[in-house]
DNA sequence: AACCGCGCCTGTTCGC
DNA sequence: TGCGAACAGGCGCGGT
């Protein structure tokens, strides 16, 4: 499913191989996605040419010359290619000046389609009141510790809430932890300085190692693909009774919130 | 105010 | 072998 890494990585893709393209026709399915699709609005596009690819946690911001922003977020099943062929979950499809047209598939459709107006990213209900990029500079020990402070709330449920900082979704809430050595139950406002510090780098690190190994995963130019290598690394994540890579305890596997967490008993204390 | 449970979806996996 | 149940989970909403 496309995490933050994968999220990244489509637009990468989108960076290289749709900006400067023109948008020649446009097609909608009529199922709705999350949300409806803005079907009649969608329409205005042909004859607008997308100029830039940006993200705002898992969303993707494609800009048009004209100042619009189309906003797509892939939900778990979504997904943004080049490709001549059509299937049966696709929802969106753009036919452009040059090349296979852009593809937008989500079998759960669990995902969103916006076309903001000009100037109207700042109110978008969409992106009003996410949190800090992972990231980013401003994502570090005191800013989160100024969120724990208090918290009685799990420190796993505190990491995936997207009004703290956005992007971590359960696989690398729980593989973070781990490799932190803080066990997910941990309540939040308990954890000291020094802990809250390695879980920061540990989240920045575990991410950034998976968006270096994304390129391959999701959505290149011609190949689709959803294997992901990063599965290959992951140390907890959906190992339930396998041995812990580093004491080998069996990796016990909880619900928190109403999604399972995986950790090391051992190893996270 | 803080926090959790639920529903939205459907392809895949599991157990009987 | 076939079928239904359970599961996956980002996010917004409603309830406590």
């Amino acid at each position: 499913m496309p995490e933050l890494p994968e999220v990244e990585t489509v637009r990468a893709a989108m960076s290289r191989h749709l900006v400067e393209r023109r948008v020649d026709a446009v097609w909608t399915s009529r199922k709705k996605l999350r949300r409806p699709v803005p079907r009649a609005r969608l329409q205005s596009l042909p004859g607008d040419r997308f100029v830039g690819a940006r993200r705002r946690a898992k969303y993707l911001l494609l800009d048009l010359a004209s100042g619009r922003v189309l906003l797509v977020h892939l939900g778990m099943t979504g997904n943004l290619l080049f490709r001549y062929e059509r299937s049966r979950h696709d929802h969106l499809r753009f036919d452009l000046d040059d090349g296979p047209p852009l593809v937008y598939t989500d079998a759960r459709r669990f995902g969103v389609v916006d076309l903001l107006a000009p100037g109207r990213e700042a109110t978008c209900a969409h992106l009003a009141g996410l949190g800090v990029e992972p990231l980013s500079a401003d994502f570090d020990a005191e800013y989160l510790r100024a969120h724990c402070r208090g918290r009685q709330r799990p420190i796993k449920n505190l990491i995936m809430d997207g009004r703290v900082v956005v992007g971590v979704g359960n696989i690398y809430a729980s593989e973070s932890l781990f490799l932190a050595g803080i066990r997910p139950t941990a309540r939040a406002g308990r954890l000291s300085r020094t802990r809250l510090e390695r879980l920061v780098a540990e989240i920045r690190s575990v991410l950034q190692r998976s968006i270096d190994q994304g390129g391959t995963t999701i959505s290149d130019y011609l190949g689709s693909g959803d294997g992901g290598l990063f599965q290959q690394e992951l140390a907890v994540y959906g190992r339930t009774d396998h041995g812990c890579l580093v004491c080998d305890a069996p990796i016990k596997s909880i619900v928190q919130a109403g999604r399972s967490t995986y950790y090391c008993p051992r190893c996270q204390r």
